[in-house]
DNA sequence: TTGACAACATACCCGGCAGTATGTTCGCCT
DNA sequence: AGGCGAACATACTGCCGGGTATGTTGTCAA
């Protein structure tokens, strides 16, 4: 009755589901969203997801480490780049940024995950999955931690008294796209870039960095760093 | 059996229920707080709490509420004080941190209820209940935007191309201490209050103001605006 | 003193939802 | 051809939690 005649390229129905997943997490919460509803949003039935996953939990898990992968890579360039510490620090802002608005469900559902604490793990697999999540996102946080205190020390980036309260508010300013930003009609990646920039010229400002009368940095082509890397 | 034979301060119960409320809602989020743990948080049943809302969703609303009233009479000094736009803007974001820190509970409930646009609202008493708290909301970031609108056109205060993104990235770095701070055994007046500064300098930099080259400002007395109302 | 009402507690109802058990329909391998 | 397992759909269960109906106790006013 309800046959899937589709023979089309059918982007994998996983990929397909983890999307549904984040959407319908991203809009109600973890708590407040039903299985049948992610279902329900795919055109499908509770099966197809228990299917794919064991739990609830377990696909909010899956949501989630999908959500850190994509920062980690949209960071990845910046973070290796060949370049002085505060163009680095710019550039995985800018990635983190781009991240927060083109992906803006995978990120909000990332974000309430790690609020996530002290939900009563019951299972010791879910409590260790939240463990390995915490310390992803540790992970994720010192990189910007150590080219920020690179950066700090050099003279180039001005921090604050307790170190990690500076850190906290630029990830928070940084973080922001996650409230306000939804998609328009008017998606030009023009206006987008633009809207990223702002984000990142403010966080940056206000370590220091004036972008307005800098050339914003780029990314320097892999070859770089794999051809001349000693260069102290 | 369980009677409540206090006849100390008391302090009101309907504050009681509200402060228990906030720190449920707040640790598991709304979905995830049942009537009856906050009920247990107490002591109590839920013919407690039923005795004084007609449902969830008011408690929350009351607690949301709270909040909103909350960070009003935090900025209200600094909103009033007559001084230079950089300077109330400093003293705002000085109250709201502050504010931030010392009632997270309710602030992080009242944030938890500013994403909730999306509820399928059913009865039309709560959908006007949450279209008035959106109203606040925007009442209370347009404090803000006012005196940061000044500031820039004085050019004092710096601010970006999308002035509204500027906005939200500076209000979200102020709402950062709801994210990570949790009250130590240490919570001396004074290490709260250097945190609260290190954020302010932070966010306050980002809008190309220098706090630790500048004098921070004080809260005037009232007298003065009193007094001496209209010097242009 | 009584009765009316506030301020709860207790007991119960019922709908929604996580999880399960059991079909059903393909494609593929032999 | 036929059987087997992946990839779902359907039907069902059990419990949790919002809401209600009803009891219980103290207090105060007439």
């Amino acid at each position: 009755m309800t046959a899937n005649q589709n023979a089309e390229p059918q982007t994998d129905r996983l990929e397909e589901l983890l999307i549904a997943a984040a959407q319908c997490f991203q809009a109600r919460g973890y708590a407040a969203t039903s299985i049948d509803a992610v279902a329900r949003h795919m055109g499908a039935t509770k099966g197809r997801v228990y299917h794919y996953f064991p739990s609830k939990m377990d696909l909010f898990n899956a949501v989630r480490e999908r959500g850190m992968q994509i920062v980690f890579e949209a960071t990845e360039a910046g973070y290796c780049a060949n370049l002085a510490a505060a163009d680095r620090l710019t550039l995985m802002a800018l990635g983190h940024v781009g991240a927060m608005m083109r992906h803006r469900a995978f990120m909000q559902v990332h974000r309430e995950g790690l609020q996530m604490h002290r939900f009563g793990n019951a299972t010791p697999e879910q409590h260790d999955a939240m463990a390995r999540h915490i310390r992803q996102r540790d992970a994720y946080e010192r990189r910007f931690r150590d080219v920020l205190r690179l950066g700090a020390d050099n003279g180039v980036l001005r921090v604050g008294e307790p170190f990690a309260i500076t850190i906290q508010s630029f990830m928070s300013a940084l973080h922001s796209p996650v409230t306000w930003y939804s998609e328009r009609a008017d998606d030009t990646p023009e206006k987008l870039e633009q809207l990223a920039r702002e984000v990142v010229r403010f966080a940056m400002l206000g370590l220091g960095v004036d972008l307005a009368a800098r050339r914003w940095p780029e990314i320097p082509p892999l070859t770089d760093a794999l051809t001349d890397e000693g260069t102290p």
